[in-house]
DNA sequence: CCGATCTCCGACTTGCATTGTCCGATATCT
DNA sequence: AGATATCGGACAATGCAAGTCGGAGATCGG
């Protein structure tokens, strides 16, 4: 399938909204974020925190805290994102130094699989968060204040 | 990660070493080609099925059966290969048709990701089995001397 | 015509990674 | 001090890939 996890999307998604506020000067806080998109918030958490292990975000601590951009979103590709929370990106099982995989000798395919691997992690590279903020049309997801998102819905739980 | 299934590296080997075979004529067994590279024989059955369904690989019944191609190798892209055995390639939970996913009205990544995706494809559209077959080394992974099976090839072919 | 070999096909079990949750610790502002 | 943040590890559950098993049908050799 070639799908990315969802930690992936949670993360291109906390840092495309964060590419998109105004003022670069503030923070969001994860649960802003994590309730404009409906993310758990715990899982968020756990994302951006490996975000800014390798400092792709800084966060403020305490009340009013929250997260910003570790540098300018033209400067971040998708691959910087992708790869701080799910890994390096590799097709095979067999990375150039692991070699934990049983076919490793009669492996016919490594090579030409290596060449595609470079192919994508250059489409990937080649896009940074600044531009995947400029191609969204949604304006900005603004999270409903907590309270009021529940007036709509009906008076018994289910 | 951005992985491959074990399913489809099993298809790609398996469709290089019918593109690397000298004498196209000649058919391959499931079981020559499980023991040549260490590949569980009935999971790797199950796959050469799906692209048999596809009309990728031509079977044929019987004592001597096996597959063949079933184009030419110069005609099939790694893309053929991963699709008819994973499925068509989508990076994302929602796909242009298939909205199964929470965040569908609020998702901001959706169609940067999909001009990505396009690339990720092209990438694998532009490379063929025929070209993974050249860029191959290892001359033919021929192995697993099992007894009886060494009875070399056999005086008639066909 | 019979047995052997091979493809074919569906259903089942297992194993593991992702996903999501919970709890406690620390830091900062009001 | 209390509220609200981030931080960090440990834990449960769900889902899917990976591998297994058994049987039916087709073809070839003798």
């Amino acid at each position: 399938m070639l799908r990315l996890s969802k930690k992936s999307d949670y993360a291109l998604m906390a840092m495309t909204h964060l590419a998109m506020r105004p003022d670069d000067g503030a923070s969001s806080s994860a649960r802003e974020i994590a309730e404009s998109y409906d993310i758990p918030l715990e899982l968020l958490a756990k994302v951006l925190q490996r975000l800014v292990r390798v400092r792709l975000l800084v966060s403020v601590q305490g009340t009013r805290g929250g997260y910003r951009l570790g540098r300018s979103a033209t400067a971040i590709t998708v691959a910087d994102v992708i790869q701080a929370v799910d890994g390096p990106v590799t097709m095979t099982a067999c990375s150039e130094d692991d070699h934990t995989c049983d076919q490793f000798s009669k492996c016919s395919i490594r090579d030409p699989l290596w060449k595609i691997k470079a192919r994508i992690l250059d489409a990937l590279t080649t896009v940074t968060v600044a531009e995947m903020a400029a191609d969204n049309d949604t304006p900005v997801p603004v999270a409903a204040p907590t309270v009021s998102r529940m007036v709509f819905v009906a008076p018994m739980g289910e």
